[in-house]
DNA sequence: GCCGTATTTCATCGTTTGTTGAAAATTAGC
DNA sequence: GCTAATTTTCAACAAACGATGAAATACGGC
């Protein structure tokens, strides 16, 4: 067996780096610039510095590689929503822009990016995306408010956030791309909060 | 000369089907399927039922089939523009809503997810789409209502606009992807009129 | 019916992809 | 220092990619 789950590291390498992290750091860069297809095994090896072969003594697969870089979660959504939900509920709607675009402007946007750009070719980005954002966070937080249409108002708020994040990371509409956080909290706050609470029939 | 730019059909093959037609067709199909990358020009190909040497034929590229498939707008832009204006100004978030919705729905999300599947692996996608939503669309709409922040407003509005793209036909979140058009228009009508007309400081 | 052109087929090229297995190098235990 | 296990390198594989060019076919003009 040489797939290696738990290495009992007999032997090791000059720059005594681990090379099974360097090359989960090195795959979350390019699967986040170039997508699950974009991105070639040689090349995440490459930003790596260490051989191709590598990538499939420590993870056996192209596809195990991605699912262990990007596909899991590297927070508990758990946490996300109590704090989302801490404070007046009328400001909900600035606490969730607040805190997406923060969490995302603090790593450039990365992990959003990485998954809208491989929910084309990587079969399971989608169930992922919708079980994080619809199941894990906006669904816990309609239920906890006690309105009508919990579902749909989740939804609904799940598409002005992925919005936000496709349009602020991937296409960058301006100004909205590099516009201040608050000014995106100013704006797009009151819509979240109408879907939350507000008339939506 | 073998590109083809125009042919002077001296010959026709037995079907009688236009071949750069159901070529263009067939790529249309895939690339919306699969994404830039994905497709490839053998399956393009075997969708309409011919060579694959047909598309370098008269495309000279896959580059180039891409551009005429799915990168060329099928509409003009200025004559959706006016339709949006066309009405009670306070009613232009729903009329966009309306309109969007209507046209991808009938065309089942395709040229929309067209674009998004290949934002990634296609340079020039991401341009294209802002310079459509943005400039083509938005812009001029807020151009016309004669308000303050036109830039940041048209971006909002964007980004509500592709956010309910994607998470209608790609992500998919129900009960939204599903829901029918009129409920789409009663909840984010009101908050794209926000972003248009209303205090977004 | 012949000719020239347009169209289509077919075989094949050169790359690049993910993956594999054997050999070489490195290190820990004794 | 020897041994055994581990880690890394290297060469190579089969498959799939876009593209090309020559040969074969179909068809309109005459």
């Amino acid at each position: 067996m040489t797939t290696a789950s738990e290495p009992k590291r007999r032997g090791r390498r000059a720059g005594g780096a681990d090379t099974k992290a360097v090359l989960l750091d090195a795959a979350r860069e390019v699967f986040i610039e170039r997508g699950y297809e974009g991105a070639t095994v040689r090349a995440i090896a490459a930003k790596a510095g260490v051989d191709a072969a590598m990538v499939n003594h420590w993870y056996g697969s192209k596809e195990n590689l991605f699912a262990q870089a990007v596909l899991k979660l590297p927070f508990d959504p758990t946490e996300l929503v109590k704090r989302l939900l801490d404070g007046p509920p009328e400001e909900t709607g600035e606490r969730i822009v607040r805190n997406f675009i923060g969490v995302w402007d603090a790593s450039g946007g990365g992990p959003f990016v990485a998954l809208l750009r491989s929910v084309t070719s990587h079969d399971g980005v989608a169930t992922m995306m919708r079980e994080f954002f619809l199941n894990n966070v906006f669904r816990r937080i309609t239920e906890k408010l006690v309105v009508d249409q919990a579902e749909l108002r989740a939804a609904l708020c799940a598409s002005q956030v992925v919005g936000m994040g496709l349009t602020r990371y991937v296409v960058r509409f301006e100004p909205f791309a590099s516009a201040d956080v608050e000014v995106v909290v100013g704006a797009v706050g009151p819509n979240l909060q109408r879907y939350l609470t507000g008339k939506i029939g």
